[in-house]
DNA sequence: ATTTGATTCTATAGTTACTATAGAGTCTGT
DNA sequence: ACAGACTCTATAGTAACTATAGAATCAAAT
Protein backbone atom coordinates (compact mmCIF):
# COMPACT_ATOMS: atom_id res chain seq x y z
CA UNK A 1 0.00 0.00 0.00
CA UNK A 2 1.05 3.43 -0.60
CA UNK A 3 1.36 6.08 2.03
CA UNK A 4 -2.18 7.50 1.67
CA UNK A 5 -3.66 4.26 2.53
CA UNK A 6 -1.78 3.63 5.59
CA UNK A 7 -2.25 7.24 7.05
CA UNK A 8 -6.09 5.80 6.84
CA UNK A 9 -5.65 2.50 8.23
CA UNK A 10 -3.18 3.77 11.03
CA UNK A 11 -5.20 6.95 11.68
CA UNK A 12 -1.67 9.05 11.46
CA UNK A 13 -1.38 12.36 9.13
CA UNK A 14 1.16 11.51 5.86
CA UNK A 15 3.63 14.35 7.42
CA UNK A 16 3.72 12.37 10.71
CA UNK A 17 4.50 9.32 8.89
CA UNK A 18 7.29 10.77 7.02
CA UNK A 19 8.68 13.05 10.36
CA UNK A 20 8.70 9.02 11.89
CA UNK A 21 10.49 7.59 9.20
CA UNK A 22 13.15 10.53 9.28
CA UNK A 23 13.28 10.36 12.99
CA UNK A 24 14.12 6.42 12.41
CA UNK A 25 10.88 5.13 14.40
CA UNK A 26 10.15 3.73 11.06
CA UNK A 27 11.91 1.51 8.72
CA UNK A 28 12.73 2.88 5.66
CA UNK A 29 10.44 1.27 3.24
CA UNK A 30 10.58 -0.23 -0.75
CA UNK A 31 9.93 2.20 -3.05
CA UNK A 32 7.95 1.91 -6.27
CA UNK A 33 9.21 2.81 -9.79
CA UNK A 34 8.05 6.16 -9.23
CA UNK A 35 9.74 6.84 -5.66
CA UNK A 36 6.42 6.18 -3.99
CA UNK A 37 6.84 4.50 -0.52
CA UNK A 38 5.01 1.05 -0.32
CA UNK A 39 4.05 -0.51 2.43
CA UNK A 40 2.84 -3.66 3.85
CA UNK A 41 1.55 -4.81 7.19
CA UNK A 42 4.16 -5.25 8.99
CA UNK A 43 4.93 -1.84 8.39
CA UNK A 44 1.05 -0.90 9.60
CA UNK A 45 2.11 -2.72 12.77
CA UNK A 46 4.90 -1.04 13.34
CA UNK A 47 3.38 2.36 13.21
CA UNK A 48 0.62 0.75 15.21
CA UNK A 49 2.88 0.06 18.29
CA UNK A 50 4.08 4.09 17.89
CA UNK A 51 0.90 5.27 18.10
CA UNK A 52 0.24 3.32 20.94
CA UNK A 53 3.43 4.75 22.96
CA UNK A 54 2.08 8.27 22.02
CA UNK A 55 -0.99 7.74 23.10
CA UNK A 56 0.56 7.03 26.63
CA UNK A 57 2.64 10.57 25.98
CA UNK A 58 6.10 8.37 25.66
CA UNK A 59 8.76 10.37 23.99
CA UNK A 60 10.08 9.36 20.33
CA UNK A 61 13.16 8.98 21.95
CA UNK A 62 12.03 6.63 24.44
CA UNK A 63 10.07 4.79 21.53
CA UNK A 64 12.97 4.59 20.00
CA UNK A 65 14.83 2.29 22.78
CA UNK A 66 11.80 0.87 23.03
CA UNK A 67 12.33 -0.62 19.39
CA UNK A 68 15.98 -1.29 19.83
CA UNK A 69 14.71 -3.03 23.02
CA UNK A 70 11.98 -5.40 20.92
CA UNK A 71 14.12 -6.50 18.52
CA UNK A 72 16.60 -8.25 21.12
CA UNK A 73 14.00 -10.47 22.07
CA UNK A 74 15.89 -12.57 24.44
CA UNK A 75 17.61 -10.02 26.64
CA UNK A 76 16.02 -8.68 30.21
CA UNK A 77 13.04 -6.40 29.92
CA UNK A 78 14.36 -4.50 33.21
CA UNK A 79 14.75 -1.31 30.93
CA UNK A 80 10.95 -1.61 29.47
CA UNK A 81 9.68 -1.88 32.86
CA UNK A 82 11.95 1.05 34.52
CA UNK A 83 10.85 2.89 31.14
CA UNK A 84 7.33 2.63 32.05
CA UNK A 85 8.12 3.17 35.84
CA UNK A 86 9.78 6.58 34.58
CA UNK A 87 6.60 7.29 32.47
CA UNK A 88 4.26 6.87 35.66
CA UNK A 89 6.31 9.08 37.58
CA UNK A 90 5.78 11.75 35.44
CA UNK A 91 2.28 11.35 34.75
CA UNK A 92 2.19 11.25 38.66
CA UNK A 93 4.07 14.45 38.94
CA UNK A 94 2.57 16.42 36.22
CA UNK A 95 -1.01 15.24 37.85
CA UNK A 96 -0.16 17.25 40.69
CA UNK A 97 1.03 20.18 39.60
CA UNK A 98 -2.38 20.19 37.99
CA UNK A 99 -4.59 19.57 40.96
CA UNK A 100 -2.40 22.50 42.31
CA UNK A 101 -3.13 24.52 38.85
CA UNK A 102 -7.06 24.03 39.39
CA UNK A 103 -7.31 24.76 42.86
CA UNK A 104 -6.01 28.09 42.28
CA UNK A 105 -7.81 28.99 39.41
CA UNK A 106 -11.18 27.74 41.07
CA UNK A 107 -10.42 29.97 43.92
CA UNK A 108 -9.78 32.94 41.32
CA UNK A 109 -13.22 32.38 39.46
CA UNK A 110 -14.98 32.84 42.78
CA UNK A 111 -12.74 35.55 43.43
CA UNK A 112 -14.93 37.25 41.02
CA UNK A 113 -18.64 37.63 40.01
CA UNK A 114 -17.88 38.42 36.59
CA UNK A 115 -20.10 41.99 37.27
CA UNK A 116 -17.06 43.81 37.91
CA UNK A 117 -15.19 46.44 36.33
CA UNK A 118 -11.98 45.47 35.21
CA UNK A 119 -10.32 47.15 38.35
CA UNK A 120 -12.23 46.07 41.28
CA UNK A 121 -11.53 42.37 39.19
CA UNK A 122 -10.95 39.57 41.88
CA UNK A 123 -9.49 37.70 39.24
CA UNK A 124 -6.64 40.47 38.22
CA UNK A 125 -5.91 41.07 41.83
CA UNK A 126 -5.09 37.92 43.10
CA UNK A 127 -2.95 37.50 39.90
CA UNK A 128 -1.57 41.04 41.08
CA UNK A 129 -0.42 39.55 44.26
CA UNK B 1 18.88 47.85 37.98
CA UNK B 2 19.96 45.95 35.46
CA UNK B 3 18.57 42.76 34.07
CA UNK B 4 20.76 40.44 36.10
CA UNK B 5 19.16 41.70 39.46
CA UNK B 6 15.82 41.78 37.88
CA UNK B 7 16.55 37.86 36.74
CA UNK B 8 17.65 37.61 40.81
CA UNK B 9 14.29 39.14 41.87
CA UNK B 10 11.95 37.65 39.46
CA UNK B 11 13.40 34.00 39.08
CA UNK B 12 12.96 34.59 35.61
CA UNK B 13 16.38 34.11 33.41
CA UNK B 14 17.76 36.28 31.56
CA UNK B 15 16.89 34.86 28.29
CA UNK B 16 13.55 34.91 29.17
CA UNK B 17 12.34 38.25 30.17
CA UNK B 18 14.60 39.18 27.04
CA UNK B 19 12.24 36.72 25.56
CA UNK B 20 9.37 38.16 27.19
CA UNK B 21 10.20 42.02 26.07
CA UNK B 22 10.78 40.97 22.25
CA UNK B 23 7.21 38.96 22.49
CA UNK B 24 5.55 42.50 24.00
CA UNK B 25 4.47 41.27 27.34
CA UNK B 26 7.66 43.57 29.18
CA UNK B 27 7.54 47.31 27.82
CA UNK B 28 10.58 48.18 26.19
CA UNK B 29 12.74 49.15 29.05
CA UNK B 30 15.23 52.62 29.04
CA UNK B 31 18.62 52.01 28.17
CA UNK B 32 21.31 53.21 30.10
CA UNK B 33 24.70 54.76 27.96
CA UNK B 34 26.21 51.69 27.21
CA UNK B 35 23.01 49.74 25.85
CA UNK B 36 22.44 47.99 29.06
CA UNK B 37 18.20 47.46 29.89
CA UNK B 38 17.69 49.58 33.12
CA UNK B 39 14.90 48.85 35.32
CA UNK B 40 12.58 49.68 38.10
CA UNK B 41 10.23 48.22 40.26
CA UNK B 42 7.10 48.43 38.15
CA UNK B 43 9.14 46.08 35.40
CA UNK B 44 9.30 43.89 38.42
CA UNK B 45 5.57 44.10 39.30
CA UNK B 46 4.75 43.20 35.67
CA UNK B 47 7.52 40.98 35.14
CA UNK B 48 6.00 39.01 38.44
CA UNK B 49 2.13 38.98 36.90
CA UNK B 50 3.62 37.42 34.06
CA UNK B 51 5.13 35.19 35.55
CA UNK B 52 2.13 33.99 38.25
CA UNK B 53 0.13 33.80 34.82
CA UNK B 54 2.40 31.67 33.47
CA UNK B 55 2.54 29.64 36.43
CA UNK B 56 -0.65 29.10 35.76
CA UNK B 57 -0.18 27.83 32.23
CA UNK B 58 -2.01 30.42 30.92
CA UNK B 59 -0.26 31.20 27.27
CA UNK B 60 2.47 33.94 26.27
CA UNK B 61 -1.02 35.17 24.21
CA UNK B 62 -3.84 35.17 26.33
CA UNK B 63 -1.33 36.90 29.22
CA UNK B 64 -1.06 39.87 26.85
CA UNK B 65 -4.05 40.25 26.42
CA UNK B 66 -4.66 40.21 30.08
CA UNK B 67 -2.21 42.93 30.29
CA UNK B 68 -4.22 45.34 26.99
CA UNK B 69 -7.09 44.05 29.95
CA UNK B 70 -5.42 45.53 32.74
CA UNK B 71 -5.34 48.84 30.94
CA UNK B 72 -8.71 49.05 30.16
CA UNK B 73 -9.59 49.50 34.34
CA UNK B 74 -13.25 51.36 33.40
CA UNK B 75 -14.19 48.30 31.17
CA UNK B 76 -16.25 45.16 32.23
CA UNK B 77 -14.06 41.75 33.43
CA UNK B 78 -16.32 39.29 32.18
CA UNK B 79 -13.25 38.40 29.66
CA UNK B 80 -10.74 37.85 32.38
CA UNK B 81 -13.61 35.75 33.56
CA UNK B 82 -14.18 33.81 30.30
CA UNK B 83 -10.40 33.43 30.31
CA UNK B 84 -9.74 32.01 33.41
CA UNK B 85 -12.89 29.59 32.81
CA UNK B 86 -11.29 28.69 29.52
CA UNK B 87 -8.28 27.88 31.31
CA UNK B 88 -10.28 25.55 33.99
CA UNK B 89 -11.82 23.72 31.24
CA UNK B 90 -8.09 23.10 29.85
CA UNK B 91 -6.69 21.71 33.07
CA UNK B 92 -9.59 19.31 33.28
CA UNK B 93 -9.61 18.07 30.59
CA UNK B 94 -5.80 17.64 30.47
CA UNK B 95 -6.62 16.13 34.22
CA UNK B 96 -9.07 13.40 32.56
CA UNK B 97 -6.59 12.14 29.77
CA UNK B 98 -3.49 11.82 32.53
CA UNK B 99 -6.11 9.64 34.70
CA UNK B 100 -6.55 7.98 31.47
CA UNK B 101 -2.87 7.59 30.76
CA UNK B 102 -2.07 6.61 34.27
CA UNK B 103 -4.90 3.53 34.69
CA UNK B 104 -2.96 1.97 31.08
CA UNK B 105 0.64 2.84 32.40
CA UNK B 106 -0.25 0.77 35.96
CA UNK B 107 -1.97 -1.81 34.21
CA UNK B 108 1.11 -2.34 31.68
CA UNK B 109 3.03 -2.15 34.90
CA UNK B 110 1.67 -4.98 36.44
CA UNK B 111 1.80 -7.01 33.05
CA UNK B 112 5.35 -7.58 34.11
CA UNK B 113 7.23 -8.98 36.40
CA UNK B 114 10.11 -7.64 35.53
CA UNK B 115 12.14 -10.56 35.51
CA UNK B 116 11.45 -11.34 32.12
CA UNK B 117 13.14 -11.81 28.87
CA UNK B 118 11.74 -9.08 26.68
CA UNK B 119 10.14 -12.01 24.21
CA UNK B 120 7.72 -12.64 27.32
CA UNK B 121 7.62 -9.32 28.38
CA UNK B 122 3.81 -8.36 29.84
CA UNK B 123 4.68 -4.89 28.69
CA UNK B 124 5.97 -4.94 25.27
CA UNK B 125 2.81 -7.51 24.23
CA UNK B 126 0.54 -5.08 25.54
CA UNK B 127 2.01 -2.33 23.27
CA UNK B 128 1.88 -4.32 20.55
CA UNK B 129 -1.52 -4.83 20.57
C1' DA C 1 46.40 53.31 33.00
C1' DT C 2 45.61 48.76 32.14
C1' DT C 3 43.97 44.49 32.54
C1' DT C 4 40.98 40.91 34.29
C1' DG C 5 36.53 39.06 35.10
C1' DA C 6 31.76 39.66 35.26
C1' DT C 7 27.95 41.30 32.95
C1' DT C 8 25.48 42.66 29.07
C1' DC C 9 24.37 43.15 24.09
C1' DT C 10 22.34 41.16 19.45
C1' DA C 11 21.46 37.56 16.44
C1' DT C 12 20.88 32.97 15.62
C1' DA C 13 20.04 28.05 16.30
C1' DG C 14 18.23 24.26 19.04
C1' DT C 15 14.40 21.90 21.66
C1' DT C 16 9.68 18.51 20.94
C1' DA C 17 6.46 16.52 18.01
C1' DC C 18 4.40 17.71 14.79
C1' DT C 19 1.71 20.60 10.91
C1' DA C 20 1.67 23.32 6.73
C1' DT C 21 3.33 24.91 2.45
C1' DA C 22 5.56 25.28 -2.23
C1' DG C 23 6.76 23.42 -6.34
C1' DA C 24 7.60 19.45 -8.85
C1' DG C 25 6.80 14.75 -10.30
C1' DT C 26 3.65 10.47 -10.82
C1' DC C 27 -0.39 7.85 -11.48
C1' DT C 28 -5.36 6.81 -12.84
C1' DG C 29 -9.48 7.33 -15.46
C1' DT C 30 -11.80 9.21 -19.45
C1' DA D 1 -3.96 13.67 -24.12
C1' DC D 2 -5.23 15.64 -20.18
C1' DA D 3 -7.53 16.56 -15.59
C1' DG D 4 -7.44 15.50 -10.94
C1' DA D 5 -5.70 12.90 -7.23
C1' DC D 6 -1.81 11.46 -5.09
C1' DT D 7 3.01 11.57 -3.87
C1' DC D 8 7.75 13.46 -3.59
C1' DT D 9 11.46 16.61 -1.19
C1' DA D 10 12.72 20.54 1.17
C1' DT D 11 11.66 24.12 4.04
C1' DA D 12 9.28 26.95 7.46
C1' DG D 13 6.08 27.48 11.21
C1' DT D 14 4.22 26.27 16.03
C1' DA D 15 5.00 27.31 21.75
C1' DA D 16 7.87 28.83 25.15
C1' DC D 17 11.73 28.86 26.03
C1' DT D 18 17.16 27.63 26.34
C1' DA D 19 21.79 27.87 24.60
C1' DT D 20 25.43 29.68 21.99
C1' DA D 21 28.80 32.85 19.56
C1' DG D 22 31.07 36.93 19.22
C1' DA D 23 31.30 41.57 20.46
C1' DA D 24 30.82 45.41 23.64
C1' DT D 25 30.62 47.39 28.37
C1' DC D 26 31.54 47.95 33.09
C1' DA D 27 33.79 47.56 37.92
C1' DA D 28 37.63 46.49 40.55
C1' DA D 29 42.39 45.39 41.23
C1' DT D 30 47.00 46.14 39.91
Amino acid sequence: MKIGELSKKSGCSIQTIRYYEREGLLLNPNRSEGNFRLYDSKALKQLEFVKHCRSLDISLNDIKRLIELKNKPEESCSSVNALIDQQLALVNKRMKELRALKAELQQMASACGSNNTIEACGIIKSLDS
